[in-house]
DNA sequence: AATATAGTGTGTATTTTTTACACTATTAAA
DNA sequence: TTTAATAGTGTAAAAAATACACACTATATT
């Protein structure tokens, strides 16, 4: 019978400038002192494991009730240099703007949080590359039936917002027109009478998610292959 | 930190008689002693998780090398009366033929194992119900993107068998004609120069999965809808 | 030998979805 | 007023999905 500690760790994604970026910590502790790593921390005895990553979300980012979903849990002996310590991991995805930028986690074993695009990662600390993939994995076949994409993106957004969201997490370029055919096809977006500001050319229409509709496509599946 | 105990426990499908079964255990110990359950044990202190579902297929079914995959790891304090116990559920698919009807399972805390329609379910023992419709609609879904159905039919199948399959895990009929139109389509299946046996009607062509073929599909995935 | 039974195997027309593709409109800044 | 940068728009062709019904075959039964 194992008795083992066990900890929860978490992919926080973000979307910015038309990039997909990830939360990673610069640790402050052995092992892998100074290594860059994904945000965790041990699951405490009386919270669930949902409850853990909201609390490491809040600690790390300062806010509270974000998209989260488990993703695996991984458990060999191998993949901790202290022994076997088995990882629950998880996805997070956020709404970046400006001031959450700079995040200033409020935790001892963290020097800093920074956020990495996608096309920059440092190596990682213990198997965090291998979960990091999984969790790209995910999100890029999550992303064609469910709508996770507006958990990204600001309330209000434009139409080649959103295209340049699914173009990041998918890593290859859309049809602008077959793109908005398809998309505002599905009902599920608000025509906002509001444009984009201050931007030096044509100001774009801005939409939101109709939540009401969005919650019929939950059945149904959106489908979203080009 | 939490120093806790944990569990894997197995949904284990297989296909008979046009029907999708479950196979579960009377427990033989407390809690829950004589309530249906999933197959479960704790996970030992020198083996990953993966072995230790293994094991724990071996034990109940005799079978090495079964399909497998995580699905989900459960961890509230409340799932279990002795406090916080970490499930980490699998599903398991399995070739079922009438040899493997009745397996004897090697512990002693079962009572015995029961292979159990979808259809008629007994009342399960924690939260083995909820582990059961998650890994069915994880089944539903995967099995419209990738060849998991082949793990469920024997070596040589019909394209009958192969669609009731696809009907018990959609819980809906299917058109005859599109569904052999399309899986042919693929070119994933391997025409055989035998036919079913035993059948006091016309017999069935019998078919194989192509190997070679099937790898490709794995990149390009599969779509079935209808 | 004839018949009943039960499941096998097959094609086409219609609708829907996906794809490929290029120019004009708008705004702010230079 | 011109330039730069992005917004916004439609159509035709191809591919995929759907709806739909009957003749064929092997065995068992009489």
């Amino acid at each position: 019978m194992l008795n083992s500690i066990f900890t929860a760790d978490c992919v926080i994604f973000g979307f910015h400038e038309g990039e997909l970026k990830v939360l990673l910590i610069e640790r402050n502790e052995y092992p892998f002192k100074d290594w860059w790593a994904l945000p965790g921390f041990f699951v405490e005895m009386d919270e669930t494991i949902d409850e853990a990553v909201q609390r490491i979300l809040f600690e790390h980012t300062g806010l509270r009730g974000i998209y989260m979903e488990q993703l695996y849990t991984f458990g060999d002996q191998k993949r901790h240099p202290q022994g076997r310590i088995i990882t629950v991991a998880y996805y997070a995805l956020l709404r970046l703007d400006d001031i959450k930028m700079n995040p200033s986690p409020q935790t001892d074993y963290v020097k800093r949080a920074v956020w990495h695009p996608l096309s920059e990662l440092p190596k990682l600390a213990f198997d965090h590359q291998h979960i990091l993939e999984k969790s790209m994995a995910k999100i890029q076949r999550k992303i064609s039936y469910s709508p996770i994409a507006f958990e990204l993106l600001p309330e209000k957004f434009t139409l080649t917002q959103l295209q340049q969201l699914y173009e990041a997490i998918w890593g290859r370029k859309l049809d602008k027109r077959n793109f908005r055919k398809k998309m505002l096809n599905y009902g599920i977006l608000k025509e906002l009478p509001e444009f984009q500001k201050g931007v030096s050319y044509r100001a774009a229409r801005l939409y939101r998610l109709d939540k009401r509709k969005y919650s019929k496509i939950f059945q149904n599946e959106m489908n979203f292959s080009k």
